[in-house]
DNA sequence: CACCTGCCATGATTCAGATCAAAGGAAAGA
DNA sequence: TCTTTCCTTTGATCTGAATCATGGCAGGTG
């Protein structure tokens, strides 16, 4: 396998893919261009380790392509994922300088990079940056939250269920409940992957996709390319209120 | 029992307790005055609920005293708690208008209330508010990634000390590990409550808590009344890292 | 080709924590 | 005083997921 990364050349932050939902998707004019000075790509192969925990960090950065992901260690090696990081997905903390979590690339993965230094001054300068970055953090805390009742309250089948529902649904676009009839995607994650996003073990990981299987839930096409011949079927499966919320 | 709330007088924020660490500590004389006129108390009494999930929020507000708990509900009742709210701390979020967890008060509470709209329009006009707001936000998704760990990973025993350990530490205002010799505190929480912050049953609670007293981790002078005699006692059981950090 | 190595599935067994059940103690009201 | 209610503890049993163990498959490499 080669090692050589793909030399990323720095693009016009015009037309950069996440240009609106990232956290400088608010800036004027002038801002955009003060941290297109500042800005540099850098590039990870996949199952590379962008962070150690406890390292340094001074910069902070935006996913551009690929996904990352966050976790955290116990001493004897026991695992938690803490959060997933897409396209548009923001990293590190303003006003820290060390990292709390291992930051890993699970596909090939491009970072838009700024030094803390310079970030830090022109989030105290302009507003808008700050402003978005709060939005984003928030919506983060959320999603932290809804985890938290995943982890602590679902049952394994609940937890895959739950897990295919929100992939599925940021793959295909999709904001709400809003799918119909059958969906198709790939898994961007390993059974063990999964498993520490779950707070389960692989071998669960394994045995309850294969249960959905059986009853129906899901179809394996590849190990990795689900396709779910009734989305609504699904959703019944993650123990959320999926019915739309309010009773008649 | 009396129905009657305490009347709240409107207090000075100079003398607020919270004053150097809620969402407002950062704030200016003129803005701290442009709050001052904004804000109105509301007091509960310990078990009230705040707020229903799904219900309309038109104000946002920081815990002045007592303790408030976030949680979420499953339809079949399975409840996850996913905050604990502590004086100084910030409820409800600016830009969404319908509250997401249920939030209810565990002791008597005093909340310092805003609402939304006037406290949306100081947050554009001046950046100390939304400034004060990302840190505090930041703080909490870190707090809620920790959690996350604790519910995915932790054993029964490793959850309780690791819950004991939070509440010893605020209790006593100490921060890191430099708590020596004994400790006592009193617990806020019921064992229904610690279970649904922990991820676990009431029985299983109680339970643990009877083992760390039978290994002499704990002792109990009464049922909510926690004696610590060697902190770094109950710290190793927390399954964290608490040796200091780096190896030597 | 033969041989790894990484990933996945599945069977057998174990065990931590849930569930079911009963009862004790403290506080509040009648 | 007795009763009720809330909180807690403890015991007996069950069970969902972990653990231990094996084998299959696909892709890469010598």
């Amino acid at each position: 396998m080669s090692l050589h990364l793909p030399k990323m050349t720095p693009q016009d932050c015009g037309d950069c893919p996440i240009r609106h939902r990232a956290v400088c998707s608010r800036c004027e004019p002038d801002e955009l261009h003060r941290l297109e000075e500042m800005k540099y790509y850098r590039s990870f192969q996949a199952g590379q380790t962008v962070i150690w925990s406890g390292d340094r960090m001074d910069f902070v950065a935006s996913v551009v392509t690929g996904i990352a992901t966050l976790t955290q260690t116990m001493e004897d090696g026991r695992r938690q994922m803490v959060g997933l990081l897409l396209p548009s997905d923001f990293v590190g903390r303003p006003g820290r300088t060390t990292a709390p979590y291992d930051v890993t690339a699970t596909t090939d993965l491009v970072m838009c990079c700024f030094r803390k230094k310079p970030f830090e001054d022109m989030m105290a300068a302009t507003p808008h940056v700050a402003q978005r970055l709060l939005e984003m953090t928030l919506d983060e805390l959320d999603a932290a939250r809804e985890w938290m009742l995943l982890l602590g309250r679902k049952t394994a089948r609940e937890k895959i269920a739950s897990l295919l529902t929100i992939i599925a649904r940021r793959d295909t676009g999709l904001k709400q409940k809003a799918t119909k009839g059958a969906v198709r995607f790939d898994l961007p994650l390993t059974r063990e992957e999964m498993a520490d996003y779950l707070g389960l073990t692989l071998e669960t990981v394994s045995r309850q996709m294969s249960a959905l299987k059986r009853d129906g839930v899901i179809e394996l096409e590849e190990k990795r390319r689900i396709m779910v011949p009734d989305f609504h079927a699904l959703s019944n499966e993650t123990g959320d209120d999926t019915d739309g919320g309010m009773v008649a």
